[in-house]
Formats: C-alpha cells, structure tokens, sequence
DNA sequence: CGGTGACTTGAGCATCGTCAACATTCGTGG
DNA sequence: CCACGAATGTTGACGATGCTCAAGTCACCG
C-alpha cells in the first residue's frame, strides 16, 4: 500500500512505478511532531519544504486583535508550504494539530523534480493550484453560506479528501480538531460551533464524536451542504479510485 | 513605458530586455469586452488562457440559493486562468465589471514560455502563488474582520496593487464596483456597505465616490486595516519601484 | 423628461458573538 | 485504581453585528 503522499499525487497524474518508486524514498526519513507545535511561522524563509505524512496540521494568520484564523487543513499527503521553494518569505504559520509525522525536503530536491521528473512536475503543480481553488471553496463558504451549512460544507471536502487517500471507511473518518479550532477555521465562534454542530446531528445529517467525524447520511448532507467536488479536480471519481481504469 | 502585465512581472523577477520585448509581443492582439461580459464559465475548457490588460473583471462563483461571491478581483496584468493550461475545467466564473481589454494566450503558448524562458516561468509562478496569498488574505478578511476593517483592508490591498503597476496616484486610484458588487466581494449585504462606507468617510480615512477609491489618510487606513502588505510578496517596495536598485 | 440603476435611510429581525456557569472527558500523578 | 485538575464540550441569557424589506433620493442617459 503506497502511503498517502504517493497516493495523492496519483490523483493528480499517472504515475509511472519509477515515478512511484522516487517518491516513496523521498519519504523514507519521517519526523515525528507532538500536538500544537510549529512547523514554520510567519516571517521563517525555511531551507527545507514540509509535507504532512500522518495527522493533521493547520495553515493560520492572526490578525492583531489576536483572532487566528486557520486557512488550510494539511491532511497526510499534503505539502505545508511547496511555494516558498520560489517566494522566499512565509506570509503565515503552520502548526500540528495532533501528533503528525512531517517529511523534511530540500528545496534542491524539488527543483530536481521539477527539472527532471515531468510527470511529478506536472502533480505538484496540480496539488498547488488545487490548493488554491479549495481557498476559493472557503471563501464562498465564509462570504455566503450561514453556519450548518458553512461546517456540513466542510465534512463534505474533507470526508471527499480523505476518502481519495484511503483514509476515510464507512463515512468516517479521524478529525482531532477541537470545536473552538474548528471555528477559527470557519469563522465561527466556539459556542455557535456548537450549537451548529448539535442541529446537525438532531437533523441525522453529521455527527462529530471524539476525533472522528461520522457522517449519517451522505447523500443528504451533500445535498444539505450543496457540496459539488469538482473543484477538488480527481482525476477519477473518488468512488472508483480503487478500480484502475483508462478514460 | 511597458504595458500593465510587464510592469507586474517585473515585480517578481528580473526581466531582461528580451524578456520584456516577448512579453509585449505577446500583448499585441488586444479584444475589447463591454461591463458585465462573461470571459469564461464554470465547467468550461478553454483553448485559450485570459490576461487582463486594462479594466476590472472579477473571479466568481454562485451558491445555489443564487448568492454570488467574488473571490478575486482582476487588475490589469493579471491573469485570469493561468490555471487552465494545467487543470482542464473551470471551476468558477469569469466576468468583466467595467469596459475590458483582455488577451487571449494559446495555452501552447503559456507552455513554451515556461520551457523556454526560466526568468519569465518563475515570475508566472510567483504571480500564481501570490493570488494563492492574496485569497488567504481575504480569508482572514471575511472570517476575521467586522465590516468597516474588512472594507479599509480591501481598499488597502487594492491600493497596493494599483501602484505597483503604476495607476495609482495620490492615493487615488479607480474601481468602478457598485457597492452591491462591493458586498458580494466582501461577504456583506448591499446596505451594511453602503453604512460602513459611510462611516469610513465620516471617520476621515476613505471614500469611494463616482468610479474611484479616494484614500484620505493612507497612514491611519494602513492602521486601521491592519494592512501588512507582505503577503504581497513584491520584490521592490512599491513606494521604491521606480528607482531601480539592487539588494 | 421619464426611466433605470445606484445609492441612501429607517425599522425590525435573524444570525451569530460574548459572558458566565456548569458538565464532561481525559490524562496524570498519588 | 482513584482523585484531581485542565481542557473540552454544553447551556442560558443577553447584546452586537449584519440582513431584509421597503421606501425614497439621486445621478445619469436615452
């Protein structure tokens, strides 16, 4: 079983198993964070880029009056800061959420990829700008959806995300985020996270137990949460994606 | 004096004078568009990639109960859909605000750029991060920010840009945006920005009069906003840009 | 002039935030 | 294994921010 980088860059380009091969020894060397700590902060010009194996990491900016909030959620497989390999400043922070295994990369070794490994090129250029289409996903869902809907958005794009990686079962799947955590990354306070979150279950739509979220009934919450995953941009549907098949 | 796209390359890398004569090359076939043109729709595939060379047009998305939010605003030498030449659908909108030239670039052409001209590549790529950066920033603006903060950031941010590519003035710069079209930007209702504009003007600091954002006290909006202009990422400060100089 | 689109204003209401208290869970050390 | 404390989750009351609706004004343009 490739581990969950190699898989999400599957989804992105057709990996040949030389490909598959170079990616999975650039992950051999893993570092293990403890919960809360920080990968990089605002201001850093890091020498090494950082990609979240296991656990979770946020991306998040705090604004003067102190309000933090999270821009990105870093799940396994994803790059914390593939940019700052061409600017040179980090205009924000990364911090774990739980324990997490990072992988330290040189930027030398991605320009080598870049330079060298075309098909690989052409995945990580995918995953940053599907990065940023998830960004734009956010702000619509800041700027024009109310609360249940705004966090029911969220489960949809993240159970869609983990399941591409094969880490969501059943409609479940590991988030150990807190409820505040979870306002700062939607724009909520605590308490209306809360009271959200119960009108959610009370509806048989989501439940949030303990670090996993469990969604009751998918079709309708993604009906509920108008959760259309085209900009996600699989390659496959994720449905399928265990069935290899040519278009 | 080089056209809107060149002077906002140039911020990003040192172009040599061939660079900067490809470029303009590349700029010479320009299409008129009239206010409130779509340039491209969701779940289009386009042949060509879109640069704005003059006017306003807007990234966009709708929700399905009809509310639209604007998720970037496009000045002169930006690029709508650099993405494009990569991922192949559209996953959101593209429409002019005010009268617009545009240019249409083959996506052969995109390509051939990045093969072929490393200098001009790189400074693509920067300016695709920095949107990255710039939607991380309105992130913060609408989950972070009340109403009047929210609005003096925009016009700060916006400020900032319009400079460095020369058109603004004075602190002066033009943005024929309805307040509505403000709103959908900013998350807010036609009303509350028609008040909160309002009280920027009565607070000394802002106003937005006929087509043109006036600022009144760039110091104190910088402060009230809490504009940092770093995730803008540009290489000279804007205020420096016209004398050339090395680090 | 008449009409359309943009801006302005007021009143009432919905959503969401704050504060404060309380309940629950979980990890830790006794 | 129990006891404690800290972090997290839950609840109620109240207030603030921002939305909706509706009416009216203003500027621009045919």
């Amino acid at each position: 079983m490739p581990n969950a980088f190699v898989r999400k860059l599957g989804l992105y380009a057709d990996l040949s198993p030389e490909d598959t091969e170079h990616l999975t020894a650039l992950t051999k060397v893993v570092r293990d964070l403890g919960p809360n700590e920080d990968l990089i902060r605002e201001g850093d010009t890091p020498e090494n880029v950082h990609l979240v194996l296991n656990g979770l990491a946020v991306r998040h900016k705090t604004t003067v009056d102190g309000t933090r909030q999270i821009a990105a959620l870093l799940l396994p497989g994803d790059f914390c800061d593939l940019h700052i390999a061409i600017l040179d400043t980090m205009d924000h922070s990364i911090s774990t959420l739980a324990p997490t295994q990072v992988v330290d990369i040189p930027r030398k070794t991605i320009l080598d990829l870049v330079n060298n490994h075309p098909t690989i090129s052409n995945a990580l250029l995918s995953t940053t700008l599907v990065d940023e289409a998830i960004l734009r996903e956010w702000l619509v869902n800041l700027g024009a959806r109310r609360s249940e809907i705004r966090i029911a958005h969220l489960f949809c794009e993240l159970h869609a995300r983990m399941q591409a990686i094969g880490l969501a079962s059943n409609g479940t799947f590991s988030l150990p985020i807190t409820q505040a955590q979870l306002g700062e990354a939607l724009g909520l306070s605590t308490v209306h996270v809360n009271r959200s979150l119960m009108a959610l279950k009370d509806a048989n739509l989501v439940r949030k137990h303990d670090r996993q979220v469990e969604i009751l009934d998918l079709n309708r919450l993604h009906a509920f949460a108008e959760f259309d995953p085209t900009y996600l941009h699989f390659r496959k549907a994720p449905d399928t994606a265990s069935k290899s098949m040519r278009a």
